[in-house]
DNA sequence: CCACATCTGTAGCGAACACTACAAATCTGG
DNA sequence: CCAGATTTGTAGTGTTCGCTACAGATGTGG
């Protein structure tokens, strides 16, 4: 049944392209030029591959979480709620401000406001932000079980805030704080996980 | 010397509906047309007063951070450093709750990221947050002169994280938070505050 | 070697974008 | 009432946007 002319490029590879023009610009910065000539190809390889505009950022934000997947399980691994929030938080310092990739976080980046025809991708970027907030609020249910979070601590409101702090961070990031700059913001946001941790 | 015709419309308030459209789709994602149809007015009125699309924002953010401008003398008059980050941050729940304004803060929904051509419109709304920052920091550094904060805590890093947690604050508002989860975030980040106070 | 299926590059589609030329309309100063 | 100045509405401008038609290229199955 004949299995037609194989890809010339590597997807994964064009997705790690892609990703950057996402993270520097938005999805609406972003033009289609940019996209493929970062990636390597013509319009209708991208097309070809990823349907539209918007299915390459899914794509793009797949990979994003997928290689942040990892991480986030060494995060979750810490022996306690604090250590967690630290992990969490001065290792967000560090990647925000690594000069590998685009200063901030794609999952903001991406598209925190956007116009009329795009709406879903603010949903689409804060969907896969709660997947981490989840996962944070699972390690802190479990912190509250052992006894490593105080009775009157609510674990679902401390990952929120962890979650927020991470996103204020990534804003700052982008907008040109240094890494030093964020480390003191990830200290004094561990202090007060460590107010909510105690047997008491 | 003949004056001319005079403007038939109210410079302020339209620029609260312009205000209204950035905020709600960002500055790439809100056309002219949107900005005109919401002001009431026909694009050469625009030209004519404000100069072009980022002379309009410019105009905006600048009616945005002096109707702020009341609310934050309230925050960084409250007695303590702890009191001001709760009145800035249970007031922040407030307001990106409310229903007449569109969720978030502008600063932080206008851009965050653009593309070519506007990569000064985040850089713009960098420098407004910074003053709110300013304003915080200036605060913080009497409330430690007065012994309100320890001799060890860091004034500025202390307004660079309540800074952040408002931010994250923004953007989880923007994406359908609702008011109880944010005091809950409010609640959580005035601990750490807290825990910079004394007088040790 | 051939029929078929899929990908690739060129070139360009219609639509929407920010912005403006122009003339009619509306004011002030004399 | 008139001359000069400014604003307003109509109706576009050129450019760029996301996206695609089409034909040639490159593979597989028989």
């Amino acid at each position: 049944m004949a299995m037609g002319r194989p890809r010339g490029f590597d997807a994964d590879a064009a997705l790690d392209q892609a990703m950057e023009v996402f993270w520097r610009h938005g999805y609406e910065g972003a033009t289609i030029a940019q996209l493929t000539e970062a990636m390597g190809i013509n319009p209708p390889s991208l097309y070809a591959c990823f349907g539209n505009k918007e299915g390459l950022l899914k794509a793009a934000l797949d990979r994003y979480t997928k290689l942040r997947g990892a991480w986030m399980e060494e995060v979750v691994a810490a022996p306690t709620a604090r250590e967690v929030a630290e992990r969490m938080l001065m290792g967000i310092a560090e990647k925000q401000t690594d000069p590998a990739n685009p200063p901030g976080c794609l999952l903001v980046q991406g598209g925190i406001a956007c116009g009329t025809g795009s709406e879903n991708v603010p949903f689409e970027l804060a969907a896969r932000r709660a997947q981490n907030e989840d996962q944070l609020r699972d390690r802190f249910i479990r912190a509250k079980a052992e006894g490593d979070l105080k009775e009157t601590s609510d674990p679902a409101a401390l990952a929120r805030y962890v979650s927020a702090v991470a996103v204020g961070m990534g804003v700052m990031a982008s907008s040109g704080a240094d890494r030093e700059a964020l480390r003191q913001v990830a200290s004094v946001a561990v202090q007060a996980v460590e107010a909510q941790s105690g047997r008491e």
